[in-house]
DNA sequence: TAAAAATACTCCATAGGTATTTTAT
DNA sequence: ATAAAATACCTATGGAGTATTTTTA
């Protein structure tokens, strides 16, 4: 059997079925009808010479080989797509479009304040922004669903590259009026435990305010999301860390600036390290170090 | 433009071109006609918007634009021939055929002694088997046109995995009679100079053998290959090291075997990281571990 | 002028569509 | 009974062949 039987379009198809379990729905997101999809799959079966699914009318079920031999083809349409992307990269950086997500901590109050630069600089690059979880994020990655992501160093997956934008310093956001926004001494730690105030588990923040300031405390109180946080210190129930980006004019908050160089994070952007843009993802990054906003400190 | 469109014939063609620098030649590689293979040629380039070859009937160059897609289309045509690897695989290891390369210092020595037990353990397997030195086995394994290689750790390529079958001690081949062989406490140190053959530089042999135990000295003669040294000795011109399976029974020659464990190589099997065939290698490795010939020391 | 690539055309293999049947729950 | 996959059959795109022309060293 040779390669040059193979066709892409066929792996796409089996990709799309192993993915949806079904044909009908692998056809719609492949915009050709089931039967041609059915038969399509079937001659690529009998041409590899494995059954990839094992199918009834009720359930489908991809077969063990299955599963590595579509692994595979997974890794040869991430490649064939880096050709594409190499394509319209000639005629422009990134050909044009990028898929560019952020740890949520970071995103809201990032991108408004680069978007403009990052326009003068790629004035025909059509931003598709996003936001999420570290592992998400470096999941939708590593897929090749997402073209490069924004997050908190270290970045230690060996599929990935990266370059430092800036660090970011944690401010200590109080309730008006707090003893510990007036008396800069006491600082994080001199806290009592039900003061500090925390996103929930799975948030990298939490883990970056951890690990920089602090430890968890059986009474410390936890919110999803860093407005909420921020709410929550309006309204006096204690104090949390906020990276500088996210400090606004909240009224009710005032925010203080915490002493010490490892209260704060590193931002990376981070792309996958096979991908052959790797020249546009470092003058992007050079960029964006030459955006770096107001109360950050732009990584050389 | 779409993945789905590229074919991975139209991409063969194109890399046997950029290889032969020559449509006629790249057709006859391909066994298509010539002017099928230029309307192709033509198609794939009006596909990815860019030329890949400046042409004129006496020069064929590929563009800059040309080398860096040419080079994409290598890394997806190995995945796919990773997929087709992985099909044969799930019908017999290795899918029926291993091309298999040792370092030239290995090979002939190696190969007969568990060629044997290999094909007790892949009975239908059909081994190609091939010598050469580190760099281009490593080149060749790279570029895909190997599947494994024997070689000397240690193997640094970050694209190579590797696991070490054993170690081989380093015996030193004097002629008969000479005071060296007798005196086993002189050793390859209390040699002159002009005592000590070595192999011509680029053997990894070589290199080995003077990391292990010698600097290079002005006065010392060379040989291009190990049977020639072997020879060398038996002439009485001098001594050499000689790993142990090259050790024969040369009449002439007597070996000594030097003290402490620094007078070894260590063997590896090495593959290419991004094989799917991981599990496989590993257990080819661990039968070649058992199958370790007498002299050497299996690495567990 | 000779050798290589491009063009012109013809053919057919095959991917894809529609209509229908089979199958499992 | 119903929803999903498989089958049958037809169409048409496009890949490959042969014959020929163009181009340049």
């Amino acid at each position: 059997m040779n390669v040059s039987g193979l066709s892409l379009r066929d792996l796409e198809y089996a990709v799309a079925v192993a993915e949806l379990g079904s044909f009908v729905k692998a056809a719609e997101r492949c915009h050709v009808s089931q039967p041609s999809l059915s038969v399509q799959i079937g001659k690529l079966e009998a041409r590899l010479g494995a059954l990839l699914f094992e199918r009834t009318t009720r359930r489908l079920i991809v077969t063990p080989q299955g599963r590595v031999l579509i692994e595979q083809m997974r890794r040869i349409l991430l490649e064939a797509g880096n050709l594409l992307a190499l394509c319209s990269e000639a005629t422009q950086p990134f050909g044009g479009a990028l898929r560019l997500s952020a740890i949520a901590t970071l995103g809201p109050y990032y991108f408004p304040r680069v978007l403009q630069g990052l326009r003068a600089r790629y004035p025909e690059l059509s931003l598709v922004l996003g936001e999420g979880r570290t592992d998400d994020l470096t999941g939708a990655l590593l897929r090749g669903d997402l073209d490069a992501v924004l997050v908190a160093a270290p970045i230690e997956d060996p599929g990935l590259a990266s370059a430092a934008l800036f660090h970011e310093p944690f401010l200590m956001a109080c309730p008006k009026g707090h003893s510990a926004a007036s008396r800069k001494d006491l600082g994080w730690s001199g806290l009592q435990p039900r003061e500090r105030l925390l996103l929930e588990e799975g948030h990298c923040l939490r883990d970056q305010a951890i690990a920089a300031c602090a430890e968890v405390h059986p009474g410390a109180r936890h919110a999803t999301s860093l407005e909420t946080l921020k709410y929550m210190v309006a309204a006096g129930e204690g104090c949390t860390l906020v990276p500088a980006l996210a400090a606004g004019q909240e009224a009710g908050v005032d925010y203080a600036s915490l002493r010490g160089a490892e209260y704060r994070r590193t931002i990376v952007l981070a792309w996958r390290a096979s991908d052959p843009r790797n020249e546009a993802f470092a003058d992007l990054a050079q960029r964006l170090r030459d955006l770096s906003p107001d109360g950050v400190e732009s990584a050389s």
